[in-house]
DNA sequence: AATGAATGAGGCTTCATTCAT
DNA sequence: GATGAATGAAGCCTCATTCAT
């Protein structure tokens, strides 16, 4: 097969495929798919060898997305509480506003369908902050936990957050905020709070 | 009389349930659900009127399990970190020992096949301990969080937690331990702690 | 197999095979007969050793009654019109006042289930009427038609009739005269007009 | 551009479906009926929705064309009589030489799964001649009916007729004109006759 | 490369009938 | 005899993928 010439095209079925995926779950049919992104069934399969290779193309794309908008404005010289309170605001707005993308995110994570490639390189979106947190440990500011594992708890404590947020959008900032604290505590020495 | 509706045989398919599910995800078939369990294909469909069904009841099934693995032998007279480190041993070390059970659970609860309903039955599994934390809160020994948000902190660094454990059996211990040192900072007053 | 006990069970059977019937067509399960009919889904099949078997005894049934009401009250001395008016009349009534038992019958009568022997035994419902005929025919009274041929006019004409009724309560009466006159006109010679 | 949507095997497949249906009635699989019409089983699918679909459709078809084979070489300038001979001829000749085709439509005719909305399209089928009665009425040629109630009793004494030489085939013709005469002494006035 | 018709395996479910109780 | 759970063969339909155009 050879490369596909559109990036649109690729685009477009990569953001169709958000929403159906979002609507109907993995039983979502590439059928639906190719219409809504506007490209004929067959063609999808010009851009994506088959159903797999597109969910797994469309998680690495979610979390690379992820990653530049946690990325984006990284407050490099702030302290370590301000450089995580970027990460975690960040990626609480974009899961907010996008809610879509990260219900699939959400649901890719525990697909079988994704393999065990996808989700390593997928995990390396988190590496950059894992790195710092790598220095700042050593430094006594953080408790002796394993990088990755501090980096997967403000995931999963944000996500958790997030649910919280969209469940009572009257309390959502205070669930943000409380949100942050606890996973600050979670994590800091008790001389850093 | 007819033959009476055995209880062995729901339970059989619900097993069955778990094992074809935590193998193949949501797209495993009701019959090799059925052939597993040892029963026709049809028979299933007399004790679960359709697969979605025997999805929410097997969410159900499990939520409860959890539940009462929780509250089994639990502490109610001991302080509240112990009642704490308590539901989080319980939960780990059944997660820990019946992997797919996990598995399957994580699974169903961000399927769109279980109804808002089971959803809300399924989150009083752990209403008996929100309701220990309502009155904890109030002495002051917890942040202000919501009980529903502290619980569900609880669940989720769990979750976590096992899942670091299961990938370096070699330090499961450390996890274990460190894992509920986090919950518990982040959800404690800094007195308490 | 015995010989079933209750008559009344039996009699059950066929009026809810009736209803079901009526509703859901020649897809009825025999289930849901069983179950209307206040007997266990076994049941059924001691007193009809088959669902086949039940429609042909449900189709015989239907005639053997709409020949009974047909030949209530039937004037053997009136002249031969009064006759026909009074098997006319009594199949309208009957059809109207029943209508479930004269779609069933519709049905029936084109069902590939029904065989050619019970369609065969259910046209002798019209048999004492066409045996009338075949004297009356020599007399002059009636074109010389086959009597089953105009026995069975008088039956798709009153069918016809029945349907237009339905359609047009308002204008029920004349359909059920203009449909009557139309047949006599069709079957009788000029004379006896 | 694709494969274009091919009318051979739309046809191909409602033919295929008067053959199986005039074998089984409604129970006709639809995988007989696309294996007799040389498709896959998931072709179908593509040309009718459903099955309710194709039925559907047959029926229309059905009806569409014996229309167009009424209205064929129509005696436009011919006096009523003659008319109506030449539909009622038009149609008992279909319906003899198309025995399935017959026996189909009258199946459909009564099917549980002909909406509402075809049965009312497949009766302008008769609109024509209906037209034409209305006229005719007001001349005192034909019985003060519905022309609605004489089209439909056209129809239903021919078929009427055609069980009669079909069952009979040698006095088919015989029965071909009493039928007729019968239709015609049934709705037209005393002095036409 | 793009299209969408064609394919057919496989899924869920129904249901007539049997048979253990 | 009555019951209704058990059975498994079909049935309708979906859908990932192929391929003729």
């Amino acid at each position: 097969m050879a490369r596909p010439r559109s990036e649109d095209k690729r685009e477009a079925i990569l953001n169709a495929a958000i929403e159906v995926l979002a609507e109907l779950g993995e039983r979502a049919p590439t059928s639906k798919i190719a219409k809504l992104a506007g490209v004929a069934e067959g063609t999808l399969f010009t851009y994506f060898s088959s159903k797999e290779e597109l969910l797994n193309q469309l998680y690495l794309s979610l979390k690379a997305e992820l990653r530049q908008v946690m990325m984006l404005h990284y407050p490099l010289t702030a302290d370590l509480k301000a450089q995580m309170q970027h990460v975690w605001q960040a990626y609480v707005t974009w899961g907010i506003n996008m809610p879509k993308k990260r219900k699939v995110m959400a649901q890719l994570s525990t697909s079988e369908q994704i393999t065990a490639e996808s989700k390593q390189i997928g995990m390396q979106s988190f590496c950059d902050m894992t790195n710092l947190l790598q220095e700042q440990t050593t430094l006594g500011l953080l408790r002796d936990y394993p990088p990755l594992f501090i980096g997967s708890m403000l995931g999963a404590l944000a996500d958790l957050t997030m649910g919280f947020m969209v469940q009572e959008p009257e309390n959502a900032d205070r669930y943000q905020e409380s949100g942050f604290e606890a996973f600050w505590h979670a994590v800091s020495t008790p001389i850093t709070s």
